[in-house]
DNA sequence: AAACGTAATTATGAATTCATAATTCAGTCA
DNA sequence: TGACTGAATTATGAATTCATAATTACGTTT
């Protein structure tokens, strides 16, 4: 039994990583602003030390860019770094697919199924919210059932990245359609234990989901200043 | 032109970082080792805020531990650690060679074919301190013919976890003469630009090396106290 | 009025200070 | 002797202060 749960221990740089990760994944920082510490600190009501600790981590992570005594600004996603995200995540989710097969018992595949479920059911009442949720729920379970520290380590970092609420915003009916079924070929593959195929299934839904986001944020128009 | 880069801007504790960072990667701070951050202090002459916010990242980068109100340790490297990263950098080396293949132009090629020859000859002599920097310097080259920030950033934080020097230290002569060969491989596939060759013999080599790695690791017992 | 230069303001980088948790060490008691 | 208690010391987390770079505002000049 691991006592060292229960004591929660954190510090307050640690939080702010979370929460200020969130804001931007969520959209609420968005990119290009500039990231004003005296603001952000009257708002978590804490002192500026905390605060670029943490903006120092987040820039490691490429979340936002510190410009030297200029303070830092949210990470704009450009086309390139969709495009060189692309092939990388494409190749973790490979891996992801090899290993989660392989290690993936039936009590992770009712828990998958029934995540599957929900996210069908998101689709048809067309919950995009919901839809998310799920999505996000599935993918991490393979991911922890991978059972592999590192790659889901770098599978969240490079992920984090592209996986911004204004890209997830405009997603197409047919992307979205495609999405399901590759989700269904997914679970066809997880269902017979088949781990090349379920590598193979789940490259081209990274990449084709990624293809979507690329797209999307080119008809958007070129409106992403990294500054 | 690009005026930006001849004005260097940096801070103290990118400074730091890189410090740190290279003291841990050559074993200079042994794993386990706890980082006082009073002597590092005195030792880089600069005040503790910097001193921690370089420390902040480096424990994203997983080159150290933090422990709430206990200080920052030297991260071990464990077993499983390695045997998590093989997957990992072989999945990315084998994306490096697709990509670099197709980008590498002749004078790319001419650079390393001379590292190449640089790397050989500190062969012969058996001069490991001169191996391991044109061999670093070719993978370092191959990274950047790739042409690929997102993968090169991920692949310089997974690699820098498992490339310290103390492993570097008990490369068998055995090990030493195939990873040679593969490098004589790799020459070869590059020339005639055989982007899946590369590929494939990129990716068995980072799985040797790290497997060499995993051994050495083994045989010299299980002494990494990650605390 | 526009452009330049300079002063005032603001924001950032880094050092210092303060509060508190962890560790060390001495002393006590079994 | 050895284990426990508790004060003294040390180290860490965070706030504050200080110095300086960057930005803004203003006035001058043409």
């Amino acid at each position: 039994m691991d006592l060292t749960l229960s004591v929660k221990r954190t510090t307050l740089h640690e939080e702010l990583v979370e929460r200020l990760r969130t804001m931007i994944v969520q959209d609420i920082l968005k990119p290009g602003e500039k990231v004003p510490e005296k603001d952000l600190c009257a708002r978590f009501d804490v002192s500026r030390t905390p605060l670029r600790e943490a903006l120092k981590v987040l820039a490691s992570e490429g979340l936002v860019v510190l410009q030297p005594n200029r303070g830092a600004r949210v990470s704009g996603v450009t086309q390139k770094e969709i495009e060189d995200t692309i092939p990388v995540l494409a190749a973790l989710e490979h891996l992801v697919g090899e290993l989660a097969c392989k290690k993936l018992d039936h009590v992770g595949l009712a828990q998958i199924e029934k995540r599957h479920a929900a996210m069908v059911k998101a689709f048809q009442s067309a919950d995009r919210q919901a839809y998310f949720r799920a999505n996000q729920d599935i993918h991490n379970a393979l991911l922890e059932a991978a059972g592999n520290e590192v790659l889901a380590a770098q599978h969240r970092v490079v992920a984090a990245r592209v996986r911004r609420a204004r890209f997830m915003a405009n997603l197409s009916d047919e992307r979205w359609i495609q999405a399901i079924n590759e989700h269904e070929q997914i679970m066809d593959m997880l269902r017979v234990r088949d781990a090349t195929g379920l590598a193979g299934i789940l490259k081209r839904h990274m990449v084709n989901s990624l293809t979507a986001h690329l797209n999307a944020a080119k008809s958007e128009g070129s409106a992403e200043a990294l500054a």
